[in-house]
DNA sequence: CCTATGATAGGAAAATAGTCTTTTAAGCCA
DNA sequence: TGGCTTAAAAGACTATTTTCCTATCATAGG
């Protein structure tokens, strides 16, 4: 969040409205002049940021919300979260001591998101294998962190490099069992030791 | 986006950060009483409002993004997209004039996220036609927006008051293909003269 | 061409936020 | 308990922002 970047959002937020600058500030009951570029940097050339509540009312007058003001602020894009195609999981170094994605170890995708996406990565299908649940090029939006239940659609990599994508059936503190997503039949049990990593699948795209 | 909130917010990132307001202030290399509580209303009973410099300072501090700090001043809400279960949608006057879903006849759900959800609405799955590929309780969010190809999974209602979901086969100016999703035979052509909406189904909750 | 209106630059005054300092209270540790 | 550190309140002072005022420029209408 840098100086250009909130005068840069006031601008657009006039412009969205048909006002000018000044427009803007007069129709939030400011002084015409208090969003003047002439005034973005005080003489000496030291920046000079608008007043948070002169945003408020001016954010106020133009019937924007704050978070989307602040979108504006950050620029153009979206929120991104790690990614990997599905294949690429198995490589190690993916987590870090915490449990959560290691960003060096991953690309990133624009995820159309969710203000806590910490602990959440995205896994994109290459191939047909889960049809007709997942097909190529499905992202699935998955998180280390949310609880898993009886049910839940799980994807999990095994300490020998194994992928598994399965529905969790049952779930003791030693072995897993998971079902098959496409017809349900019961995958290998897994003993819990040998899971790597599992994640809770809780976004498809289509 | 009222004066509480702000400060409200900047207390919440100095807790995630295990910091007092003030600890956080120090870490953002400004006094230490800048952000006391002492501070927060000067004497009249005037709001007193941090400055937009102090904000940024103190979110690139705690290395906490603008737009996290927006929502936290919006409030814990998520931002709530229209919601119904799939059986409802069969219901007249979803949507006004320009194809939205309209605000008043749905209910409303969080969903953790877009910036840009307007078009969107969420259908809850509440029985088991559509396993494997949908389960009860999956949340179908669909956008009425989005270009809609082949192969995509539409979602749409017949002026006959009948919900049809399925893959998008083929699309003339005047008939519609749709397969079945479960096991992608095809379904019976529709008129697009019947077809009263459709919307694209964009993610599902797992 | 002239006039009225709105946008903007620039400077000075007024209002508001930040800093500095002192004081009080609470927690930690020997 | 005493000494140390940190948090926080309060007041005076400094720095910055907003307002107020004037002048210039561009544009639309008569």
């Amino acid at each position: 969040m840098q100086h250009g970047d909130v005068w840069r959002a006031l601008d657009e937020i006039a412009t969205r409205k048909g006002l000018t600058p000044s427009g803007l500030a007069k129709l939030a009951g400011l002084d015409a002049t208090a969003f003047n570029k002439s005034k973005r940097v005080s003489k000496g050339g030291r920046p000079r940021w608008p007043s948070t509540e002169s945003i408020a009312r001016a954010l106020e007058a133009a019937n924007v919300d704050y978070t989307e003001f602040a979108s504006l602020v950050a620029g153009p894009s979206c929120p991104t979260i790690p990614f990997l195609e599905l294949p690429d999981a198995t490589r190690s170094g993916l987590f870090n001591d915490l449990g959560l994605p290691d960003a060096p170890a991953w690309d990133a995708i624009e995820f159309p998101g969710p203000n806590r996406i910490e602990g959440c990565f995205a896994l994109e299908v290459t191939d047909r294998d889960l049809e007709p649940i997942y097909r190529a090029g499905d992202r699935l939006i998955s998180s280390c962190q949310a609880d898993i239940r009886s049910g839940d659609r799980v994807v999990l990599k095994t300490t020998k490099g194994q992928i598994c994508i399965g529905v969790v059936a049952r779930q003791t503190a030693k072995r897993l069992d998971l079902n098959s997503i496409a017809d349900g039949r019961a995958l290998p049990a897994i003993n819990v030791e040998e899971i790597d990593w599992m994640a809770r699948i809780i976004w498809v795209s289509q």
